[in-house]
DNA sequence: GAGTGGTCTAGACCACATC
DNA sequence: ATGTGGTCTAGACCACTCA
């Protein structure tokens, strides 16, 4: 009977650690300042630096905090909203929004892009696809990477090997693709974790959370092309719609 | 010149597992399968159980695998696709596409909701919102968790306080809604972390990752409404436009 | 009560950036 | 060379589910 003990929510600790740190950069800390290091705010926080390393994670999945290693921890930057998906259905490369054509080649498809070209439609498993890199660049940082894939019987006007590996051999795949009366397309958005590739292309460190917007494009005749885009969760907010550039702040949401 | 060291890969071990773990997936197990428990499969492999978890982690980020505290851990079905955002624009709740209401309440509105309805617009910060929550179900699991913000002002014709809190409740508030001309409408997508009443909702741990959809509802006469929604990121896959049940396939990305 | 995943600790070493 | 975050270990205990 002695202890009441009156609802001490056995709340975890880093999750306790996170509303306090949350609180505090709200309140204590400007954007890009550096945060003590791990070691003393774990310290201070009388806890082990893997808890407060916990806490951190979820603070940086949420895009507040900056890490990198053997620089230290930065007050993020609110995230930037990136346009994805304007009213108006466009070819790739159309708009120049930020998209930087990187590298072209021509390979096989796997299975998976098999599934997403339409697994029963003109395109065999024998037919090449090329395979366009392009990089997008907001505010002077990388914010995404993307795979085009773009079936070869798609553009039979391409030439097969003409430009040299680069950029402009990437252009001359978007280039043909624009030819093509553009029908219709498709988008969905999911969480995955970076290549390390794309993880590289976004200075990250493989596996960190990305976004993976997926895009399919139709012609009259069926799926032409089929993009898949990895953009940087912890620093992007994907807006769709034509008035995208909301301002958001970081406050917590209200509950019911 | 003993030791040549061609190029060991300093790649982490769990991210090795991983790959394996993702492998043995695909080959040896079948959906809802349980694996073997933490501390068999961290001896199996020959490392630290922290470590198995940050592989195991990172494939239930993916949506490959699902862990449950006194149960254990399980291979996730694919992502179920969830419809978001129509071509045709339309106030919450005209189409019945599994949207539950809940409940409804009258607050005062945050910082962050008033910067959402647009900080100098008609409503001031003591005006009161009516906030509406609801739930989203597919195929039979909660996949959505909905906060909607409607400022009495958008809604006159409500009495204050009329039905008993409820579902019934919230039904009135968006029956309200739908008496206004709706004249666009803003979309936007980035991760989060559940909060405490969300991850209840949604059955999953506070802090579980979650794609937080807001959307913006305008008539002429400004911002109506704003809501915003959180989808469960591991079993979820957003998808926009109007063909939306594509069947993507858990296998690796090509590399260029 | 037995078994599961979730949290936490106190250390160690490594990879990287910077001076 | 120093200091940072990233990885890893070998334990411990807790919260939960289910028979």
């Amino acid at each position: 009977m002695g202890t009441t003990q009156l609802e001490t929510a056995p709340e975890p600790k880093y999750w306790h650690l996170k509303t306090v740190l949350s609180e505090a950069l709200d309140q204590d800390f400007a954007v890009g300042e550096v945060l003590p290091n791990e070691r003393e705010l774990a310290a201070r926080f009388g806890v082990a630096r893997a808890t407060l390393r916990q806490a951190l994670e979820q603070l940086e999945l949420e895009g507040r905090l900056q890490r990198r290693r053997g620089v230290g921890t930065t007050v993020a930057p609110p995230r930037v909203g990136v346009a994805v998906g304007s009213a108006q259905h466009s070819w790739p490369g159309e708009s120049v929004d930020g998209w930087e054509p990187v590298d072209a080649a021509e390979t096989l498809p796997t299975a998976a892009v098999l599934k997403l070209l339409g697994t029963g439609g003109a395109f065999a498993a024998d037919q090449p696809v090329h395979t366009v890199r392009r990089t997008r660049v907001t505010h002077g940082q990388a914010v995404a990477a993307e795979l085009l894939y773009v079936p070869a019987a798609s553009v039979p006007g391409l030439p097969a090997i003409e430009a040299p590996a680069g950029p402009a051999r990437a252009r001359a795949v978007l280039r043909e693709l624009q030819r093509l009366v553009l029908d219709g397309q498709d988008r969905s958005v999911e969480l995955g974790s970076a290549r390390a590739d794309d993880a590289k292309e976004l200075d990250r460190l493989p596996g960190a959370p990305v976004l993976v917007v997926t895009t399919r494009y139709f012609t009259t005749a069926g799926t032409a092309a089929v993009s898949v885009a990895t953009y940087r969760a912890d620093t992007c907010r994907l807006t769709f719609g034509d008035s995208g550039n909301v301002e958001i702040t970081h406050e917590p949401r209200v509950a019911s």
